[in-house]
DNA sequence: CGGCATCCCACGGGATACTG
DNA sequence: CAGTATCCCGTGGGATGCCG
């Protein structure tokens, strides 16, 4: 965030706070426990709500409902109800929902590559203050 | 960072368990409430404890010192102690979380360039349910 | 099948006060 | 200045049960 008031000795530092706000937005929706999941998974094309319970593996109903409801109201995925019975819902990627793809792709590249390092970090880290 | 599900129960997946637990992990550091602003921030250099707290506005102390040991334990910031009274205590970004900082910005990109068609589907979302 | 509704606990995180 | 220690509340999120 900007320093709006107090920044004297600091060099100039040029990141709009509009910005700040923007992608702490965004990635606090990434960065809870399913939404990347989610959405990883429903690249490869659309799934029905138990299909999604059932490959991402470990989450709760109710998390599953209202992580899609969450995308489902930023606009990153669509929910299709086919009344049926028993009842069918698909969800599916938004375009917007697949724009998004390759910007969490390229994050999870560097978690994938960086791991082994960060967990060696981490467990020296951890040691020296047991 | 949680231990995450580290479930044995859960059903075989395309794409690989490991990929998830590992991009989640780091993720939900990512993700958290201070962590990127602070890691963007230290891109343009090196800064101390009160001077971050500053330039981020809003942090307690409490939650800074937390993001700021999170942050070294995964080896992407270092801290450096001058024993000078008063004490100062310098926070420096390392090779690794430099390398971490062109991926949060496309993703904040991708923020930025898309929050406006975001809040206008939350608007939308929110009024078709009262 | 695909959800709400409810209960309930753990944890994130703010405010405040104290220390080296 | 740069923390640590407490307190305390809001929310994230699991478990369970009911309903169209």
């Amino acid at each position: 965030m900007k320093p709006a008031h107090t920044d004297v000795t600091a060099p100039p530092d040029q990141h709009l706070p509009g910005d700040c706000t923007a992608v702490s937005s965004i990635l606090s929706r990434i960065g809870d426990k399913w939404s990347v999941l989610v959405i990883m998974l429903l690249a490869n094309g659309p799934r029905r709500f138990n299909e999604i319970k059932r490959m991402v593996g470990g989450i709760s109903q109710r998390m599953l409902t209202l992580t899609l409801r969450g995308l489902e109201r930023d606009g990153l995925v669509t929910r299709t109800v086919f009344p049926t019975i028993p009842p069918r819902v698909d969800y599916e990627l938004t375009d917007l929902g697949r724009s998004l793809r390759r910007p969490v792709e390229n994050l999870g590249s560097w978690a994938f590559e960086n791991l082994p390092q960060i967990q060696t970090a981490r467990e020296k880290f951890d040691s020296t203050r047991e």
